[in-house]
DNA sequence: TGCGATTCTGAAAACGTTATCATCGGCGGA
DNA sequence: TCCGCCGATGATAACGTTTTCAGAATCGCA
């Protein structure tokens, strides 16, 4: 049981087991029947011996991969996170086991970097997660050969998307909070992964179409603390009385902001998440958000990729809606101007 | 173009460039040195072929795998993901990729199923997440020769750990809370990897160390949910004015029941949490709570499984303090008994 | 100028598995 | 009884790399 002893090879069963080398493999894939006996005496060397065939080997004579190379800029954010184990589950149900690589940032180097090493294992396609620029600069250095997809907030490119129509939703939030009265409604951003920003696209068509001007934006990047900062300086004007935000980690922050600023949400100022975090319920006051399925979103890219592999080709697109959930954190804007 | 045609192999390369196969491996490992003049050959024809190495069969040749499998039972919650964010900093700056698989429940064909997938492909290790019971059946289910690792809040077995030592910080809690003036303390429990339960071990600790009678132990699973209705049955009694939680989502529920039912925090009741959840500073109140660097301790499990794979041997194990971290959800229990 | 040392190169072997093909035995039908 | 077929088996050939190993060319030095 010495350390440095090589693992058994399918060579050692065979000949402890006194049968071909095939044979042991016949046994093991099942592809082939082999009679009773000679299966048991196999069965009975792989036990002794401990053997576990050689992945490498196996992948490289059927030239079938089985493992899906995942792409992001990140794994613990709520939307990432999820959307990583929305895939994970639909894969390891499908045989399928994911390998994660994350891209930091979106300088060349580094995503050309990430790239390499994850594409320098086998895998049988890839999935980015093409939620902000890393993922997107990702996505345009992906061989051309190699089956993929991209999961994300928004479409485009020539891969297959299965996307969050977090358009319509920005949309709907922001004309529930028109319809409450507000005058109009502030929006404090995520960053996006290119000219499409779904969110940011809904939100100002609901103020176009209610012929409201459309104020502008507030970055946050992902940052909450710097959303706490937005927060604190909102709370000093006293012209803004709804906040639509980009995500509810940024809402979180904001409500801080404003409540350090002296401002009671949803008394003063109404704020909206975006993305249905879990823990959006139990805030005080509870969150009003805009719910989407991140779980769902990675099982349906996977289920992209699945489709892309077995028959080379698949849907363009898998769009799911997402759901305004009000909850406390919205209200009438306050009765004094 | 097509589709159909196989991905272009060394042997192609070669051909191409008018070189042996070898001299081509050799300009891409740059194992040996090679003629300028055949080395821009080379590097001409892998451009224009998009070649990329088969790392299934330099895997095979080499014996050296560059994958590490990391065995979860999930990969969104905040400790398990920022752990897992951890794994992959390390792992990939060490030019290893990490291979996921979550393990949904501790029931044993579930969790050899999900070691039979994650052990399919070639992997030079295994770190995993030994947070609780699915953690801990994993680890028994591994085969002797692999190289393995454990990260958890407790350590055991013989397997390497890289831990958290959440043990002393629930005695820092629990000791703060009593040296408020608190009569007792309770406490709302995660789930545990066995009979090591680090963070009830060091409440008991501190409450028996103060001659403090210990209340049960308040099951919440890992269900904010649950632990949201704890909070509304611990808001209708007036014997409890300390409440610690195995983790900050925990608190987080709790709070909100405690709010529902009426008891304000900190005026009424004390909450303290678990992990440092980068959300606890914004809520309100913001949260008092044990952090712990989940990150580094991911960093560290990779490095003990570095230095196994290297040497072949490393250090039993790998701990890192938490430290109590006071801000608005504690303070003294109110006057009025 | 000759000879050993050094550098680069290619031929061939090896890694552990599955796929292909031929062989062998037994069985059913004529 | 013989022929053809089918099922089980083993020998052999892949798969795409890296690693020997040996040969050729160049270089340095006496």
């Amino acid at each position: 049981m010495s350390r440095s002893t090589r693992a058994p090879s399918i060579t050692d069963v065979a000949r402890l087991a006194g049968v071909s080398v095939p044979t042991v493999s016949r046994v093991i894939t099942g592809s082939v029947p082999v009679s009773q006996e000679r299966t048991d005496r196999v069965l009975a060397a792989i036990r002794e011996l401990g053997y576990r065939p050689n992945g490498a080997a196996r992948a490289l004579v059927t030239g079938r991969q089985s493992v899906i190379a995942v792409l992001a800029s990140n794994t613990t954010r709520y939307g990432y996170a999820t959307t990583l184990q929305g895939i994970e589950e639909a894969a390891r149900l499908a045989g399928f086991i994911v390998m994660i690589t994350v891209i930091e940032t979106d300088e060349p180097g580094a995503v050309q970097a990430a790239v390499d090493l994850a594409l320098s294992h086998p895998v049988a396609g890839v999935v980015v997660l093409k939620f902000d620029p890393p993922g997107a600069a990702a996505l345009h250095r992906l061989p051309e050969a190699l089956p993929v997809v991209a999961a994300s907030g928004g479409r485009g490119d020539g891969v297959p998307h299965a996307v969050l129509d977090d358009t319509a939703g920005a949309t709907a939030a922001t004309e529930y909070l028109l319809g409450l009265g507000h005058r109009t409604v502030h929006y404090v951003a995520v960053p996006t992964s290119g000219r499409r920003a779904g969110r940011a696209t809904g939100w100002k068509r609901a103020l176009t179409r209610a012929g409201v001007d459309v104020p502008p934006v507030l970055d946050a990047g992902w940052e909450p603390e710097r959303a706490y900062e937005i927060g604190r300086e909102l709370g000093g004007r006293d012209d803004v009385t709804a906040v639509l935000c980009g995500n509810d980690e940024l809402a979180m922050g904001l409500m801080r902001g404003l409540h350090e600023a002296g401002r009671r949400v949803p008394a003063d100022i109404s704020v909206v998440g975006f993305d249905g975090h879990p823990m959006g319920r139990f805030w005080t006051p509870a969150l009003t958000t805009v719910e989407q399925d991140f779980a769902d979103l990675g099982r349906r890219s996977f289920a992209l990729l699945g489709e892309l592999l077995g028959t080379g080709h698949t849907a363009k697109t898998s769009s799911s809606a997402a759901r305004l959930v009000v909850r406390e954190s919205s209200g009438p804007p306050p009765v004094a101007g």
